[in-house]
DNA sequence: GCAAGCGATTTGAACGATCAAATTGATCTC
DNA sequence: GAGATCAATTTGATCGTTCAAATCGCTTGC
């Protein structure tokens, strides 16, 4: 009986007073309903709430980002996409950004820039002209002026990753260092003992905290004197990933095993291996880092970042801190960081065959 | 001299009255001098303009929007992630887009539905909120449902792949025909005269397309009764190509070359290639389709879709249906539709190294 | 010299929502 | 029974912009 009837022409609005009318009640008490239920009468709700659903009434966003002066929108830069890098994080982390901001009905706008310098410009922009709430920053590491600089603009923002001035910004990180230890474990587990480690040059914060994962974990196992010399570094590419291969192949005790920072870097010791006439799985154990779709297709064991638990706790943070959200704290949360556990995801290339060590 | 005064507090919008007050005019002849600066005097004109510069002003889209009734944003439903496959697709169409849409001001709005239902539901809710001007659809193929049901709704759109009633929409399409006609073409130039096709099965436009071309091609080329017999069908995953990939090579005759209908089938005719202790490149020939970054990872031939080029033309399409942007044209432009050719990349799987050919 | 014409600019009203203050009507108090 | 109290509802103003119409000042024609 009650059907929506608001598919008359494709340019009807249906506003507050139209609903309004047709409940014969004033505008107001049409917005109370929505947005403060409590402060109308029980029966009034109910005929406002029939109309509203009779006419297919939805709240129109300009005007209400207009009054309220918050767009409900996050702002987004996607960065150029790298041919090179099989990241699929980026897909998985926007799907979880965008699916828990829909839950608040916050939606995500999606822009480019081209370098820093362009992204801030964008960011400068959708702030001042009301585009966007806030902004989620991805892939911050050590010396990222980002930060700063949108601490300075006076935008709310969240970040997956930190600097090393991390208590003056907000963020969601991964645990690198226990991502690549549990690898480190698994291998041990397996009967290693001579582990390698594949990584970036020092310097990063994500890349020294996952060669401390190795390091750490080897000296847990009292191991660390047995893989002296078995870490080696080199820029995130298969090229050069198949160079540390055949470095750490080369040496008169080649490891047993090898952990990659990157699945790009471990997918180049696969190269590498199999040059040396090593069968990947049997007579060298790899494990990776991110748990790319060509990990998948590779059968490379690797490390799986939990990337839908760190898009939603972004979210959530950044959400907490934008003005009029949550109006009972006067004073915004001050800056806090999380933590999240990434898993170890077992494939052929460490676990399924008993790997012949040495 | 004229710096940019605009950095106050956070919070301080700086509005049009602002710059009308400081530049001594009124506001709607500051509005008239960034909208239609030919009504303007010179005079006047620069004075407001060094005010706008002066003080940064940067007009508040959502006040824009409520009076214009348009949002300048154009909403993009994200899919939900297959680990499986191995699209980048969705990268470099996503940037594609926003890069398209920055140059108009107009941004993305993106959103997730888990199914095609919840999809529609999204859409008429941001189309009848104001949220969205219109909607670019991805991956439309025949008995699609969503334009027709967009059409419905009344809300611009333009897609990436058309239906079978693609008279009565707006889209944009790659060749996939003239793809992997292309293909076999290649394969033919380097001495091949026994090809196969690993594709999906009949009913898709896509696959169908796809399928078409190695017909007409190896037809143009004579090889028709040759290759009789040679046409596998199967969905698309990696099992799936590993199976077709082992059926036609278990044939009496086996192809000595094959060409897949995409990245993920051709990794698992790699698959069986490698268990029939088969050289991918030497002993057999092989062309994907997509160029996803997991050919660039093997060394595979694909089929390139100029997805950049299809994501620019798709914004302009839109753009130009959408109400206010262009009011020259009182009757909005009729359903049209646009074909791109893809390229081939040519790797070691088909060409670098020399086949053997039986 | 005055109406008409015209370009440049201003004024008033909207767009659709929300906030703050005002109004209504019923109940309670002394 | 007059005034105070309180919940429920309404009215007026406002967010920042653009559209439509009105105004201003100046030239032109007869």
């Amino acid at each position: 009986m009650s059907q929506d009837l608001s598919q008359e022409r494709g340019s009807s609005q249906v506003t507050l007073d139209d609903v309004a009318g047709f409940a014969g009640v004033s505008r107001q008490t049409v917005s109370n309903v929505i947005n403060a239920p409590e402060r109308v009468r029980e029966q009034t709700r109910q005929r406002v709430e029939q109309a509203i659903i009779q006419l297919g009434y939805q709240p129109n966003r300009a005007a209400r980002a207009l009054r309220a002066q918050a767009s409900r929108m996050i702002g987004y830069r996607i960065e150029p996409v790298h041919e090179q890098s099989l990241a699929s994080i980026h897909d998985r982390f926007l799907h979880a950004l965008a699916d828990a901001g829909r839950e608040a009905d916050h939606y995500l706008l999606l822009f480019t820039a081209d370098d820093p310098d362009a992204e801030l410009a964008a960011c400068t922009q959708l702030f001042r002209t009301g585009g966007v709430d806030g902004f989620v920053l991805y892939g911050i590491d050590h010396g990222d002026h980002r930060p700063a600089a949108l601490r300075g603009l006076g935008a709310p923002f969240a970040a997956f990753g930190r600097t090393d001035h991390d208590t003056e910004h907000c963020w969601v990180d991964v645990d690198n260092l226990a991502g690549v230890s549990d690898a480190v474990d698994h291998l041990v587990e397996r009967g290693h003992r001579r582990i390698g480690f594949a990584g970036w040059p020092e310097g990063s914060g994500v890349g020294d905290r996952r060669a401390e994962g190795w390091r750490t974990a080897l000296a847990r196992h009292g191991l660390l004197a047995e893989c002296h010399g078995l870490d080696v570094r080199g820029t995130d590419s298969i090229e050069e990933g198949a160079r540390l291969g055949r470095r750490l192949l080369d040496l008169d005790k080649p490891p047993s095993a090898v952990v990659a920072a990157t699945d790009t870097l471990a997918v180049g010791v696969m190269q590498a291996a199999r040059v040396h006439g090593l069968s990947v799985g049997r007579d060298l154990a790899l494990v990776g880092f991110d748990d790319t779709p060509s990990a998948h297709v590779l059968g490379l064991s690797s490390v799986r970042q939990p990337i839908e638990a760190v898009g939603r706790t972004i979210v959530e943070m950044l959400l907490e801190r934008l003005p009029g959200t949550l109006r009972q704290t006067d004073t915004p949360p001050g800056p806090v960081g999380r933590l999240l556990a990434p898993t170890l995801v077992v494939r052929d290339s460490s676990g399924a065959t008993v790997p012949h060590v040495p």
